[in-house]
DNA sequence: CATTGTGAATACGTTCACAGCG
DNA sequence: CGCTGTGAACGTATTCACAATG
């Protein structure tokens, strides 16, 4: 077992850089709304402007997927929805498993952003017989004895993962084994797979942590223009390393 | 108002990589776990095995927090524990609101590692009066009415945004406007913030789109891999892509 | 002639490989 | 002697800037 890589790293295959395909899915958001607005044509700058990204970038992007532009119009809205899809591989159907239905997985299994796109909750999973047999968004909870059932009869191939921390591995193993070779995995853990799976994580903790990494860097920031009573130009002093009198002892706080 | 940058572009700063500080809180992880086992010492190459990165990696990373490891023996838990914590800013405590009192708001409310590690939810707001009053997680829900006043009083600089989509922009701006410079966006829209803001995205929608386009070239792998006689090892039926002979127009799906 | 598509330049991130050191 | 710390090499991503073109 590899631990936890997230993608194939050396295969080559036809190359659209993953930075790019983590992209193409905001730029189909912002197409689908102009399609909805019945808008037939965008330029690589209002688009990468509504997708958030500069267009420069955004033509780059495009480049990799090929010629799908009209030099001075700009793109077929329709046309670029279509292709991209196709790309994203959004024009079949994905059916996708939920294991462990607590709070989260509950909120995923409502949230609508998820039936659209080609993805179809095949079934929500959960260990706890209490669980099993209400209805959560519809759609009914099974044990997790079904587990392998469920993942061979629906032909799924994604499952995302909502557990404790404490049961996600073991969770990924029998998802793997049953079949499923693409994981979302909300649980902070890092899940350890078999060449060929992939996983990528959702992680609010993390987030917040480099959030609040900036928010310190900026307070450190003021504190130093303070400083100086002529506004200083770029006089960037940044939180320098003193940390207060000296770092002795730690003081941990538990997980 | 800029359109949604993630971070300060040019800003030389001290420089810690931003692809450092994202690893951050997954060493910090793995260190807790360590500490909690009493496991006073740890090498590059064990620390990075439980985190799931290479220990070169590792090792480069906690070069630019500075020497703190022993040659010849590896890192002190305890003591790379607190370096990162406060390098992460989590050695002070994190006020924090979540807008949106949905089934995710609720979710994320419910979420134990939040109070861990220096986040304290310090309000919950919704713009739904019958969710008003109620507890959520021992926590009560307030009027959006009270949004800004929140803020100010408890000192919030980090904002969780739960709402719909339709309203996030506008939720977003007034967190911004009220003091709020650190946004964790879990609406799929692209929010725009004045610079010096922060936004960090969590989007469900994505993960799985870019998941699905890797399912999708693997199935294409193994379709050219049954080309030799063979029989291939791990035949999954994988839904194959060719949805017809040639993609001619669309059918597009809402949002 | 506005806008795409793309080489070339630059910036950022990862990995290698080994000198330096406890 | 084993493991860290780090320059140098490599690879990936972004940006620039402009020739190509509908």
């Amino acid at each position: 077992m590899a631990t936890g890589r997230t993608h194939r790293p050396a295969t080559r295959s036809r190359g659209i850089p993953e930075a790019t395909v983590a992209r193409l899915p905001l730029y189909l958001r912002a197409l689908t709304a102009l399609s909805e607005r019945s808008v037939p044509t965008v330029s690589s700058e209002e688009l990468a402007a509504a997708a958030g990204v500069n267009s420069a970038k955004l033509r780059k992007d495009f480049s990799y997927l090929g010629s799908y532009g009209t030099r001075g119009v700009g793109y077929d809205v329709e046309y670029l929805v279509y292709q991209i899809s196709r790309e994203l591989g959004l024009t079949q159907d994905w059916p996708v498993v939920i294991v462990g239905i607590g709070n989260l997985g509950a909120a995923l299994a409502n949230y609508g952003g998820f039936a659209s796109r080609g993805f179809r909750v095949a079934a929500l999973i959960d260990a706890d017989p209490e669980m099993t047999g209400r209805q959560v968004a519809g759609i009914p909870v099974q044990h997790s004895d079904e587990l392998e059932k469920i993942i061979s009869d629906n032909g799924v191939s994604i499952g995302v993962i909502t557990t404790p921390p404490g049961v996600a591995q073991q969770v990924c193993e029998r998802l793997v084994a049953a079949g499923v070779t693409s994981i979302l995995n909300f649980a902070p853990t890092v899940l350890s797979v078999p060449d060929g799976v992939d996983v990528r994580k959702v992680d609010l903790s993390i987030e917040l942590q480099i959030l609040a990494f900036h928010e310190q860097r900026k307070a450190g920031e003021e504190a130093a223009a303070q400083e100086s009573a002529v506004p200083a130009p770029a006089a960037r002093r940044v939180n320098t390393t003193d940390q207060g009198p000296d770092g002795d002892v730690p003081a941990v706080m538990p997980a």
